[in-house]
DNA sequence: ACATCATGTAAGCGATCGCTTACGGTAAGT
DNA sequence: ACTTACCGTAAGCGATCGCTTACATGATGT
């Protein structure tokens, strides 16, 4: 039941962009700050939320912190949304089949 | 580029509970609001951000309104997700590659 | 025509959120 | 030891969000 804090941490726009920054590759928190209209610290406070939602993972590199993709919280997610696309599939099919019987 | 407003309305818990009870089968605005915490024009504000994001489709019957799963914005979703997740797993491959040849 | 059901909408309020600035802490270089 | 680089955290503020109550609207029944 944990991927409802996967969706609300990536339902923030400035999250979404640091998530789709990180799929190309690790990173450290300065060189994703550059590349966004906000601090440095609103960065980090970011990735913290994302960590907490195992979207990211966090490694020690000396001074420097590098964040990367986790797939755990992607995963989570994923099996959440495939479960409701068989049920959206099922009862469409049905509603389309008694739509049938009708006429 | 539509799946930014799906996350966004699905980020909310409430409005989480209303698509979950979707899954079973359409619904009217009162019948939901029954099963809620919440009042019933708070279940139609929900009901309004998750249509304009392509999650719900409303059909009129009568001086009722039937609610039920559309599956325009949950397959932008999974879309989205599915090339995140392939993305994800190259990388992994790629670093623990990388590392390999180093030792 | 009138009453009633079922719902959408407007206004307002308290709470949460995302951001900034300021500060504290740790690791590397000189 | 001192400075510099890199980062997390605290405090505070403006904006957005979700909720409630009150009102407006359209369809159904008598």
């Amino acid at each position: 039941m944990a991927y409802g804090t996967a969706i609300e941490a990536l339902a923030d726009p400035t999250r979404r962009k640091i998530f789709e920054r990180l799929r190309r590759g690790p990173s450290a928190v300065g060189v994703l700050a550059e590349g966004l209209p906000v601090s440095r610290p609103a960065v980090s406070q970011h990735l913290k939320v994302l960590k907490e939602a195992r979207l990211v993972s966090e490694e020690q590199d000396g001074a420097r912190r590098i964040y990367r993709i986790d797939p755990q919280g992607l995963s989570q997610l994923r099996r959440w949304l495939d479960g409701f696309w068989d049920d959206a599939l099922e009862n469409f099919k049905a509603e389309a089949e008694g739509k049938g019987k009708k006429k």
